[in-house]
DNA sequence: ACTTTACTCTATTAAATCTATAGGGTAATT
DNA sequence: AATTACCCTATAGATTTAATAGAGTAAAGT
């Protein structure tokens, strides 16, 4: 399941994709256009500045803008940093790896294999979907 | 994320597609052969035989057996029976269909539309994959 | 310089879900 | 009649999620 986290993070990030300019759009414009709560808005769009997709600027007239154009922002991108793993389960993961406690031979694993499969068509899509993608 | 409760549940389902005749099988042989709590399994494996995948022999000689022939048994089933929902968000589930609460028209929401694509990749790839196709 | 504005950060908490565990009850087979 | 093994309920610890509270800090504009 999607968290909201990221589910309200994508939103944000749309909202900024679809202004004109990069002009800084503050906190509360964006949660109550988009309905989220603006304290629980304001630790996600920290978590985008902090990595590297948002910029913000303190004071009056402050606020969040991209970094980036929307079409140079794929969706991997953004739903590592914000939900983190794409595998449905950290043996399949190639960002997030972790080796299962119960299984003996992963390659042997029914549960591994079709994860594998899931994960691969999904990363595709991520992929080639960016930001600029989703928000017409 | 896979719950432990469906990635046991597939992997006890592979085990029983594995055996080559249909007698009962103990919770206790498959719970030692594949490394998961007994108790948790018998609740996984009630599931299953609750809604038809699986039935059972009490008494001596007694186990879980597969009702039906694993090349009949589609991942789709299986998942929405342990794990719940296929899709990522409620809004683009099938079987699982909620609105959201935040947003006034699901046509025009980001999120909705590129779910709605992981959604129908995912699915396909489900629906094209039986418990025969996974046993190997 | 001062005030306002709005981002920054930490801590806490309520709720939900997941993962088991415990323990007894019941049905069927031998 | 005894044994075997499924059946069912309740509970609990751990983890994650979602949200709230409150104070701090930097920058802009006057």
């Amino acid at each position: 399941m999607l968290s909201k986290k990221t589910k309200y993070g994508i939103k944000a990030l749309v909202y900024l994709a679809k202004q004109e300019d990069r002009i800084p759009v503050q906190i509360s414009v964006i949660s109550n256009s988009e309905n989220i709560s603006q304290k629980f808005l304001e630790t996600i769009l920290l978590t985008l500045r902090k990595n590297g997709i948002l910029g913000s600027k303190k004071g009056k007239g402050g606020g969040y803008y991209l970094l980036r154009e929307p079409k140079d922002i794929p969706m991997t991108t953004v739903m590592r940093l914000l939900e983190g793993p794409i595998a449905m389960v950290p043996c399949v993961s190639l960002n997030f790896y972790e080796k299962c406690d119960d299984c003996p031979d992963e390659n042997a694993c029914a549960v591994h294999n079709l994860m594998l499969k899931v994960r691969d068509n999904t990363l595709e899509i991520f992929r080639n979907t960016t930001l600029s993608d989703i928000s017409n």
